[in-house]
DNA sequence: GCCAACGTTGGC
DNA sequence: GCCAACGTTGGC
């Protein structure tokens, strides 16, 4: 099982839209490192980190599981939706997508200052705390997940 | 709203 | 295949 960080703009879809959904297609991906790890390397049950960005503070709010395989993004042959793209084609198309399932929201939010005063101790090494990093799914490491979920208050039991 | 970082595009 | 121009992300 894998672990990863997954970004989203509160405003857009925030962690309280995926518990009132419940399951929510990830669409809107136009990154090719990022679809490629929704394509090549998650599988149905790795957890990720719910984090809100371009908010004030921006942290991570929660947890959510992968809920599908993936499977061709039907944004991108849309004209109307932002996420168009006249390049892709229906029998070749180049964005993917996969479901994500709400798991658990974090009894005490974790902003990224306090993700940064752990970014040389615990959390070393820490994609999302790396300079410039804009990268909006990031795989993360074990240890580290753990110890987010442990800094917003939530056990492994939580979110088995 | 600014701007640094970084990905993508397209001319050559 | 290089690289300048441009667009986007996201913290501040």
């Amino acid at each position: 099982m894998k672990y990863w960080l997954i970004k989203s703009e509160p405003d857009v879809f925030g962690i309280e839209d995926l518990k009132k959904a419940q399951v929510e297609p990830w669409d809107g991906i136009r990154n090719y490192q990022a679809r490629n790890f929704m394509r090549d390397e998650m599988e149905i049950g790795d957890l990720a980190l719910f984090y809100h960005s371009n908010t004030k503070p921006p942290g991570v709010c929660g947890v959510a599981r992968v809920a599908s395989r993936p499977y061709p993004d039907p944004t991108q042959f849309d004209e109307k939706s932002k996420y168009y793209d006249p390049k892709s084609k229906e029998e070749e198309p180049r964005w993917c997508l996969l479901d994500f399932e709400f798991v658990a929201e974090m009894p005490n939010y974790v902003s990224l200052d306090d993700l940064k005063a752990e970014a040389e101790g615990k959390l070393e090494g820490m994609l999302v705390l790396r300079r410039g990093n804009r990268l909006s799914i990031t795989p993360v490491e074990k240890k580290h997940f753990n110890h987010v979920l442990k800094m917003g208050g939530l056990a492994a039991k939580d979110v088995s």
